[in-house]
DNA sequence: ACCGCCGGGTGCC
DNA sequence: ACCGCCGGGTGCC
């Protein structure tokens, strides 16, 4: 399994380096329908591969689907199926029937499909050539949480999974990327248009296809089929906004086309040569030529045409609309007569007849979703091209809109966007869908051979779906070079910094917001760390109180709670540094601006002041009556009041068994058992007495009297007590419960045993609960080391800002 | 022989 | 399917 993180790092690394260098071109071939039944939404990212098995497809002699071998093929339920309901089809890539999956094993797998536990995947890896049943390899896919059910319930129906196995039923990709088909001397316009005709135009193979022999084979999915694959006439426009114009997609649209008919020199009879001089005037007439007078080019026998269709259809949002009715008003020329009508409004014509006699027809996403499904007359129509506008909007496949679009006849499509892929690589699916890009026009193969692997982290996916994207994609910025020259040559732009100064005034109101903001959350943060690392010791060592802050709450209240926090939190123990003397907070206060310093030290700040006494952290205004204190009274009560049933902890286990068996190994050893948290000590006590252990407690809460009784075999330690100088050479295992900050203070403490007298080998002991905070505090710990080994010295400051880091690393900011 | 055995017909779901 | 299964033909060795 992949963490969250690395999943989420290849998902956003495909976005940026999908259109990485695109300004190359390439030919490709288009397709028509394909209009599979399968494309029920895969329930995608958190797939696992829960195990594989072997299974068989019977009944080959009834139907024509072949496959090759290592084909991939699809598996679908029919429920409807009137000689066993637990029907599963089995077909390929074209949605041909090859067979069923026989009756037992349908059954089984009936049950895991219908209930959603798990997708099955088959791949045909040998027995290609049998007449009468082939073996099939079946791989179950899904959530984590249902891969024991699913493992059941083949089990129990006789079929076992295979778990062990690799997951690599993916060969890597042996695709190169298609030939590019470019003229390298072009320029950018002309090269961008060159790419469109061809792409309108273009008869070589889609991505992945190649011709073997009298078949053409697809090398990701292995199908084959004697039938060219239908050609993809149309792709994605996704250049910058920024490369050609400020107006809008359409002029750059528009642009396009000019230059495309220009450089194929298509331009009719009585046009007037745009090659150098080129206005929107004349773009636009080329456009009328190039969109309009359909025929573009017909060298390609194409059986699919409709010659007839002669009606482009551009789909865009409503905002846009004026953008597109402007570039025709103001660019088409008198003597052309171009039908264009905007179908929107409710007196919009609905006429198929007039719909499909218009040169251009423009609406928007909503009308056309609001048709679909009402007679819609756009979708009776043959177009002879539909372009979606900013077409990122219909990424999501389950939207009416989506639906919509993906209902509409046409030869050639287009889609212009700036942002093919907002989010993720899903976004993309509805994109080549809508362009009917075989076979990935059907979801479940989509899916399969690209989404899932680049989701799961597979390299070879990720280079699939780059390939995959490259050729159907023209996508260049500003800085797009072509030939070492700079595609576009802009006006030089300059950037002017200037520095305002804000008068005292408001920088002191700005200054004490900030402060007020920042050591608010500063503070925040680390009481939240350090109940965390309460919770690693023992659930009993946290103050019960509502753990939340509150999203809604002003500023003071949110004070008053964090005084709180701090205030329980001081009360069970903290090793809170005092930023006055910079040691351990002794007497602890806390100021009103949430600050803790020892009593003494504050004290002495508030008096040398003599008007208005300010907080060394924070400078708020501080006074003597406003500062919180900790009576001892009240931290003794809060030992009392939290320890009503003493229960373990895994902590509490991990201490427990290693001494045991420390004992059995040698009684006459001692321990010192060190943790920060007082109150864990005392909860210590009760199973090593619960044990036989005799201990004594080094931090000052033990009587004097029953510190010098006979030697124990074990001293409970509180890190920061006992002060320097204790000698505790008698132990010789120490068992450090707690990570400290600072690893100095570790060092310290095991130097109390690990000295001169020690007669014995030192073993020392540090639990860290794993996948918490305390991992990662050994991580800083350890850097810390590192950097205190590289340079020696850090002053004052350093550590305050080093803490601050700290923080951020844990929180893995 | 109300069996066993043989060999031809047959075959998905 | 170079199987399994079914049902008819057959019947000591």
């Amino acid at each position: 399994m992949f963490s969250h993180r690395w999943r989420f790092g290849w998902d956003r690394v495909s976005e940026v380096d999908l259109f990485a260098d695109r300004h190359e071109t390439s030919a490709e071939t288009l397709s028509q329908a394909i209009r599979a039944a399968m494309s029920e939404e895969p329930d995608s990212d958190g797939s696992v591969l829960f195990g594989q098995l072997q299974g068989t497809v019977v009944g080959l002699r009834y139907y024509t689907g072949v496959v090759n071998q290592g084909e991939m093929v699809g598996l679908v339920r029919q429920p409807q199926n009137p000689y066993d309901r637990n029907a599963v089809m089995v077909a390929n890539i074209y949605g041909n029937q090859v067979g069923h999956i026989k009756r037992e094993l349908a059954a089984a797998m009936a049950y895991v499909m219908d209930n959603n536990l798990a997708k099955v995947d088959g791949v045909v890896h040998w027995g290609t050539k049998n007449k009468f049943t082939m073996p099939v390899m079946l791989s179950f896919w899904g959530r984590e949480e249902n891969k024991n059910a699913v493992i059941e319930c083949m089990a129990r129906r006789g079929y076992k999974l295979n778990t062990a196995g690799s997951l690599n039923q993916h060969k890597d990709g042996e695709k190169e990327a298609a030939e590019s088909v470019g003229t390298p001397l072009l320029l950018h316009q002309k090269q961008a248009l060159s790419w469109m005709c061809a792409r309108e135009n273009q008869s070589a193979l889609p991505p992945f296809w190649e011709k073997r022999g009298e078949l053409y084979y697809n090398t990701l999915t292995c199908f084959s089929t004697k039938d060219i694959p239908e050609r993809v006439r149309g792709g994605i426009l996704a250049d910058d906004m920024g490369l050609v114009s400020d107006i809008h997609t359409c002029t750059y649209f528009t642009h396009i086309c000019l230059h495309t008919l220009s450089s194929n020199c298509m331009l009719l009879p009585g046009f007037k040569s745009v090659k150098e001089k080129f206005d929107y005037a004349v773009m636009l007439e080329i456009f009328v030529y190039l969109f309009v007078c359909a025929d573009v080019e017909s060298s390609i026998p194409d059986t699919v045409d409709d010659p007839s269709a002669r009606t482009t259809l551009i789909i865009c949002p409503l905002s846009v609309l004026s953008n597109w009715l402007d570039q025709f008003e103001q660019h088409v020329c008198a003597n052309v007569k171009l039908n264009v009508y905007l179908y929107y409004g409710s007196e919009r014509n609905r006429s198929k007849k007039f719909l499909s006699s218009q040169d251009v027809v423009i609406t928007t996403y909503n009308v056309l979703s609001a048709d679909f499904g009402n007679k819609s007359p756009l979708h009776g129509i043959n177009w002879l091209r539909v372009v979606l506008d900013e077409g990122h909007i219909i990424r999501n496949p389950n939207a009416q809109m989506s639906k919509a679009v993906l209902g509409l006849k046409a030869q050639r499509r287009w889609i212009l966007s700036g942002t093919p892929i907002q989010n993720s690589v899903k976004d993309l699916w509805m994109l080549l869908a809508f362009l009917r890009l075989k076979p990935f026009d059907v979801r479940e193969w989509w899916y399969r051979v690209i989404q899932r692997p680049v989701i799961q982290g597979d390299r070879a996916g990720l280079q699939n779906l780059q390939t995959l994207v490259k050729c159907i994609t023209l996508r260049r910025t500003k800085s797009s070079e072509v030939n070492g020259r700079p595609l576009v040559s802009l006006p030089e732009k300059t950037v002017c910094v200037e520095q305002v100064e804000l008068s005292q005034a408001e920088r002191e109101e700005y200054e004490l917001a900030r402060n007020e903001g920042r050591n608010t959350i500063r503070r925040y943060v680390l009481v939240c760390l350090y109940m965390l690392r309460q919770h690693c010791c023992h659930p009993d060592l946290l103050a019960k109180i509502s753990s939340d802050l509150g999203a809604t709450a002003t500023p003071a209240e949110l004070r008053e709670r964090l005084i709180e926090k701090l205030r329980l939190v001081l009360a069970s123990g903290s090793d809170e540094e005092c930023s006055v003397c910079l040691d351990s907070v002794r007497l602890p206060v806390i100021t009103h601006c949430a600050h803790v310093y020892c009593r003494p030290c504050i004290a002495q700040v508030i008096s040398t002041e003599q008007n208005v006494a300010r907080c060394p952290l924070c400078r708020s205004e501080i006074k003597t009556s406003e500062l919180v204190e900790f009576p001892q009274e009240e931290m003794e009560e809060e030992n009392g009041t939290s320890s009503e049933k003493w229960r373990t902890s895994s902590k509490v286990q991990a201490l427990m068994g290693n001494l045991l068996r420390l004992r059995c190994e040698d009684s006459s050893i001692k321990f010192l058992v060190v943790s920060q948290f007082t109150r864990f000590l005392t909860i210590l006590e009760a199973p090593l007495r619960e044990h036989g252990f005799s201990f004594v407690r080094l931090d000052g809460t033990m009587s004097q009297k029953r510190r010098t009784q006979d030697s124990p075999a074990i001293m409970l330690l509180s890190l920061k007590a006992g002060g320097v100088g204790l000698n505790l050479t008698a132990a010789s295992h120490v068992f450090l419960m707690d990570p400290a900050w600072n690893p100095a203070t570790e060092e310290q403490c095991i130097d109390r045993c690990h000295r001169l007298g020690q007669t014995r080998k030192v073993v020392v002991t540090k639990f860290i609960v794993k996948n918490s905070v305390e991992e990662n505090m050994v991580k800083i710990q350890r850097q810390k080391q590192d950097l205190v080994e590289k340079a020696f010295g850090s002053t004052n400051t350093d550590r305050k800002t080093s803490r601050i880091d700290d923080i951020k690393s844990l929180m893995e900011l």
